[in-house]
DNA sequence: GTTTTTTTGTATCGATCATTACATAATACC
DNA sequence: GGTATTATGTAATGATCGATACAAAAAAAC
């Protein structure tokens, strides 16, 4: 049995778990935007004071940066798993637009995806960190098509990534789990059609 | 000949034109979006001072009303001319999207929509003044599908609008007209096939 | 010329933003 | 117990936001 305790720090310890403030965060940045949420806001759902956040995650980007890396391992879409090899990649693609459907509307209460509409914020640096894993997730898309379709993966993944922005944005818009999944479905006909040529 | 110069108004006469002063607002509206846009930077590039703005306009929102209404007039997609009835439904609706391409990447200081952009403002005001001319055009779009294929007609209003969508967030994150046009031929492929059935 | 009306320029308002100075409290180390 | 270390709570910082108070200026009306 290895020892699972850490030792106490120095100095004096902390009221609150940073990573469980990371989780409530993503729940507020997802909710309301970077933009939107206010530091305060943050604070105060934490039931900490300015200095205490500040000391914990440098500024509100160093949050964000937390909650998006958080976000990449436990809500982001799982393409590793959906992009397997063993499997047509026209099906891959439309599994791909239907998680994503299904996971835009899991919460009413934070809808779309979190990188999605990061990638849109005002704030250049968090613009630019959400654009970041925002092409990671397209590359990967990309070299999964050109694997077996090289003469479409271009136009492809634009197409993909282009209807997920769009169900992202009509999540915020109001559209439920239903119509977001009508829509990746009609979405994934055009996929269909571009592969069995 | 009618008496074209309207009597001069009794006050000191104005130093600006405010329809001159709408055109250069909607500019920096679909440049940098309602929330990111300070009343300060539209004084400063209109070259007038707070006092004449709000004595113009009333408010921020006041302006961008006035903005969104020569929009529709002016750079908006045309729908009426698009959706005549006197051309298969498959076809006017790629007409639509390859527009919307068109337009989205027409101007690369301001690109994208600004109503679509607009209906994800965080001002609740200037959103839902975006979502009611969002909500019109996608009420034109709905009515001319339901004319010959009622069956179909929500479906593909909100696949055509989520495309839209898209299109609009990938032209603020840098594709250009080719990429925007490739994947409005793409997207339009799922058009036909729903409407071939 | 005086009055009335409207716009102008200057200067500022209170609210909110992200962020921090500073003294105190709470812990480990010696 | 004394000291070093770290986090805390209170309170405030400068910047920017949308919006205004106020008096002077510029025109028409009389």
């Amino acid at each position: 049995m290895i020892d699972t305790k850490k030792p106490r720090p120095r100095g004096r310890p902390r009221r609150f778990d940073p990573e469980q403030a990371v989780a409530a965060a993503q729940r507020l940045f997802h909710a309301r935007g970077y933009d939107a949420l206010s530091v305060a806001e943050v604070t105060d759902a934490l039931g900490i004071n300015p200095p205490s956040f500040y000391a914990a995650f440098g500024n509100k980007m160093g949050l964000f940066e937390r909650v998006l890396d958080r976000y990449a391992d436990t809500s982001a879409i799982p393409f590793e798993h959906l992009l397997r090899p063993d499997r047509p990649v026209a099906e891959a693609l439309a599994d791909v637009l239907e998680t994503a459907a299904r996971r835009y509307a899991a919460d009413p209460a934070a809808t779309g995806c979190l990188v999605l509409e990061g990638t849109r914020s005002d704030d250049k640096q968090a613009r630019e960190m959400a654009c970041a894993l925002h092409r990671a997730a397209e590359d990967m898309i990309r070299r999964y098509i050109a694997a077996r379709h090289p003469a479409d993966a271009d136009a492809l993944t634009d197409y993909v990534s282009t209807v997920m922005a769009g169900m992202s944005a009509k999540a915020r818009n109001g559209h439920g789990l239903d119509r977001l999944l009508a829509t990746s479905r009609t979405a994934s006909l055009a996929i269909a059609q571009v592969l069995s040529e």
